[in-house]
RNA sequence: GCCGACGUAGCUCAGUGGUAGAGCAUCUGAUUUGUAAUCAGAGGGUCGGAGGUUCAACCCCUCUCGUCGGCUCCA
């Protein structure tokens, strides 16, 4: 071990640790004495590769945990079991919102109705923010000819990232791992000027990539997923406007959806990289500047962009303290070059136009793994796939319910009713283990009085009153977003 | 992909080398119920899949698919 530290990193002095006639060489620091732990669980075991390198020898390790005293170290224990709780996949299948294909296609999702209504609403919000925030929506196909992706550089760079051709007319065609050459191929289907630029194309793309079986993860790691993808093509001189504004964007997406607690990443030039560096220059500037001036704490990764171009990276935690990648903003001084893009300058010249992609939630997929966590599958009203549950009291009330629920319908709200001939705690019990933010109770006295009890999933009983009042009182807060 | 653990009913989980179990859910019936679980009955599993050992395999072995936790990776 020691021969393989001074070899690869020329360690000069390694730290010895001893417990009792346990010796251990480790960076430490070690506790001095065992003695102090009074509390302690072993978790968990894995492999790891000896230095962190795939290509050496795997160790075993094993986690555990330990605490000063039995109390603490059951609180830990007790942490663990509510971030269990608040697993999206734990959640997924209580909620009924998706599943993954296991058996039939592991890493493919599968998003059943509750879920793909809070991904509509998802969806529909977003589309509504480009329009507002300039940006064109597109579409694109989700496969396309070998010669595409061989311009693009991704059969060169990225093939085994990518599934296997598929033969049509004797020509191979690959599923896109990547949106951005059919955005490049709009581009490039007449002439640009430079007063057709910014051009701000999103969409909506269903990408595919393969990925180890050991990674897959929930949403948060798989196959098959939809990037909130965009791509921004711009002069040198609208580039800092540009990256500022998307940075500004994506921070409003993210707190329209309750997330505050967001990590940011640069990443400056890796030492093998494409493109004018003066460019890279500005690139990281802009940046750099567009960080600073939305006040963001961020960390820097020297030499962690793309061999293409910089990038900032936002990152969160999911419910077992794992960061994620979510929002990427990265420079891209490849594609330009390789599909020989240009526009018209004021000087009548060709010149290489800046581009961006960009992805604010990054896929949908993942975001709505990290969605659900961080609400603990409460959803808020504006996303919740029930909004309202109308619970009657008896049969004699069923009639009532249907009209009250047409009502709540006609206004744009998502309404069930529960007529079962069960008691109200049970249908209210079932209400509360679905986190539907709503429940409408109509017994006898509300279907006389043309009027509804309200009870809501966060705050218990909010009294009687007035199909249309509730309402308004719905609307309002659907608006707010809370 | 690598290391380890795991895979039994829709879900959570018992179980033994000799005929497969519980709770919840589902269905049926009764109950018509006022703010977090009404009662009773019924149905439901080729024990992830394929081979093998054995008189006999859910149990033992091999392979395979998948899940979980890490590692590596994530354009």
């Amino acid at each position: 071990m020691i021969d393989d530290l001074v070899k690869s990193d020329n360690v000069a002095a390694v730290s010895l640790y001893a417990q009792g006639d346990f010796l251990d060489m480790c960076r430490g620091p070690h506790l001095p004495d065992t003695g102090r732990l009074k509390a302690f669980k072993l978790l968990t075991t894995a492999g790891a590769y000896w230095r962190g390198d795939e290509k050496n020898q795997m160790l075993q390790r094993i986690y555990g945990t330990a605490f000063a005293d039995k109390k603490q170290l059951e609180d830990y224990l007790k942490l663990l079991d509510e971030a269990e709780k608040r697993d999206h996949r734990k959640l997924g299948m209580q909620l009924d919102l998706f599943s993954t294909m296991d058996e039939y296609g592991a890493g493919l999702v599968l998003w059943h109705p509750k879920g793909a209504r809070i991904r509509d609403s998802i969806e529909t919000f977003w589309k509504q923010e480009h329009y507002k925030n300039g940006y064109d929506i597109l579409y694109t196909p989700h496969i396309g000819r070998s010669t595409l992706w061989e311009t693009s550089g991704h059969l060169g760079f990225y093939r085994e990232g990518m599934y296997s051709p598929m033969d049509i007319d004797h020509n191979d065609y690959y599923v896109k791992p990547m949106n951005c050459p059919f955005h490049i191929q709009i581009y490039m289907k007449k002439a640009r000027s430079y007063r057709d630029l910014p051009l701000r194309w999103a969409e909506l793309g269903t990408v595919y990539r393969y990925e180890k079986s050991g990674v897959l993860h929930g949403l948060l790691r798989v196959r098959g997923f939809t990037q909130d993808d965009a791509h921004i093509f711009c002069t040198p001189e609208q580039i800092e406007n540009e990256i500022l504004e998307v940075l500004r964007f994506s921070l409003a997406m993210w707190k329209s959806f309750g997330f505050t607690n967001i990590k940011a990443y640069l990443a400056t030039r890796p030492e093998k990289a494409v493109g004018d560096p003066a460019r890279w220059n500005q690139a990281t500037a802009a940046l750099k500047k567009a960080i600073d001036a939305e006040k963001l704490e961020y960390e820097l990764d020297e030499g962690g962009g793309a061999f293409y171009g910089p990038k900032i990276d936002l990152k969160i935690k999911d419910a077992i303290g794992r960061e994620w990648q979510m929002t990427t903003i990265q420079f891209d001084f490849n594609m330009p070059e390789r599909f020989d893009m240009h526009y018209i300058g004021a000087d009548g010249q060709k010149h290489r136009p800046y581009m961006v992609h960009r992805a604010l939630l990054g896929s949908l997929e993942r975001f709505f793994g990290v969605l659900t966590e961080h609400y603990a599958g409460a959803f808020p009203l504006w996303l919740a796939p029930v909004q309202a549950n109308i619970l009657t009291i008896s049969d004699a009330q069923a009639e009532y319910a249907k009209g009250v629920a047409a009502t709540l319908r006609a206004a744009g709200l998502r309404v069930e009713i529960d007529d079962r001939g069960e008691k109200l705690g049970l249908k209210i019990r079932e209400s509360q283990m679905q986190k539907v933010p709503y429940m409408l109770v109509i017994g006898a006295k509300e279907a006389e009085a043309n009027s509804v009890a309200v009870r809501s999933r966060a705050k218990g009983d909010l009294g009687v009153m007035e199909a249309a009042k509730f309402v308004e009182l719905a609307k309002a807060e659907i608006e707010e977003k809370k």
